[in-house]
DNA sequence: ATAGATAGTAATCGATTACTAGCTATCTGA
DNA sequence: TCAGATAGCTAGTAATCGATTACTATCTAT
């Protein structure tokens, strides 16, 4: 019976903070997300939190670049192993779908940052996570209209808009029933009509 | 020239109260609204709120009623002169981007009440809100299906979701921009899109 | 004109927030 | 083993928030 230290390294600890955030997000307001309700969540007193982290923005940027880091590997891994541009936009849209329902907290989140007015560094983190998604997706529509499979006369950036809006509305609908859950089993359906809306005609 | 009132009746300020929330949303996070900017925006002291309204929350219940009758007034009237569902459709999604555009606090006030985990009443407004919107599009869509407007093995519920998941990608673009006007712009070329995805084949 | 009703002010309250200082407990390497 | 380094705790701070109270200014109906 190994005992788990009582006290974690610095790193650990930054860690176990960026899914406990995670995890809170699931559950409630990321807005409302206190340093104390991470630190009750942790088992350690709200004062702890900043022997490892300077501000509560520095919390939240670490956490919006885990996010960033596996989010866009996932959608990397997804789109590398596809026979074609559709198959690999509907891989990435599924890699998205199933990251959502391990996190669901990532999509509030996300959502939250891009609400504030101020520029802090935890929102200019996200619109870089966003603009680097966009251009994964541009590219690989892109490369669809070259080779036939997408509607030559499809205009790339609304077919990109169109996507995260496809993942947005599936979220938005799981905020509304109040189960994440429901969101696999209503991706495929989704999907088919995103693939409708770029596809070639036949 | 007519000089203003001192004092407002308490209709009158309900409603400067109202449009001054909405003021405000479009310009920071719906969330950070405190009853202090509300009221230094409407050059009254804080306290004086209180007069009208009991709690915060009733401040945010009037406000996402006065959306919801709004918006859906909007949504009937655009709808109710077109002359066939797919038209409906795109007059439903232009009367929302044009309401949008004039009130670009309004999506993130709806996306940012639904995030609440409690059960607050503006929450509940919020959700009745896009029940009823979910309904109307879903009538239309039944409707364009009935008469082979729309293809006949378009899934309904998977239709509604895309519909506002366009409009949502529409608005994330321009919170990643900036500047909610390219919104309008944007908003024909997302429409297009959302036609193919549901149209029957020719 | 004036009395009652109502709209607004000034000051303050208690609760909550992010953050800090000073101390203690635990870990780690020579 | 033991000393320096580090992780965590206790107990605060100042600032901010929604809400209240006691009072004043303005409006309105007779």
């Amino acid at each position: 019976m190994t005992s788990r230290p009582a006290y974690l390294s610095a790193k650990e600890r930054r860690e176990v903070t960026v899914e406990t955030v995670i995890d809170l997000a699931a559950e409630q307001n990321p807005a409302d997300i206190t340093t104390g309700a991470i630190a009750k969540r942790m088992g350690v007193t709200q004062g702890a939190l900043f022997r490892h982290f300077p501000t509560k923005d520095a919390i939240l940027q670490t956490v919006m670049q885990w996010v960033s880091e596996r989010l866009l590997a996932r959608i990397d891994n997804a789109t590398s192993t596809a026979a074609s541009s559709l198959g690999a936009l509907e891989a990435a849209f599924m890699a998205h779908i199933e990251f959502i329902s391990e996190h669901p907290g990532v999509p509030r989140m996300l959502f939250g940052e891009l609400q504030h007015a101020e520029q802090t560094m935890a929102k200019r983190i996200t619109q870089t996570l966003i603009q680097r998604y966009g251009e994964r997706l541009g590219r690989l529509i892109a490369e669809g209209k070259k080779c036939g499979e997408l509607a030559a006369t499809l205009d790339d950036k609304a077919a990109v808009t169109l996507f995260i809006g496809t993942i947005q509305g599936l979220v938005m609908q799981s905020l509304i029933a109040g189960d994440i859950r429901h969101i696999r089993s209503s991706a495929p359906g989704a999907f088919a009509l995103y693939r409708r809306a770029v596809e070639a005609a036949n």
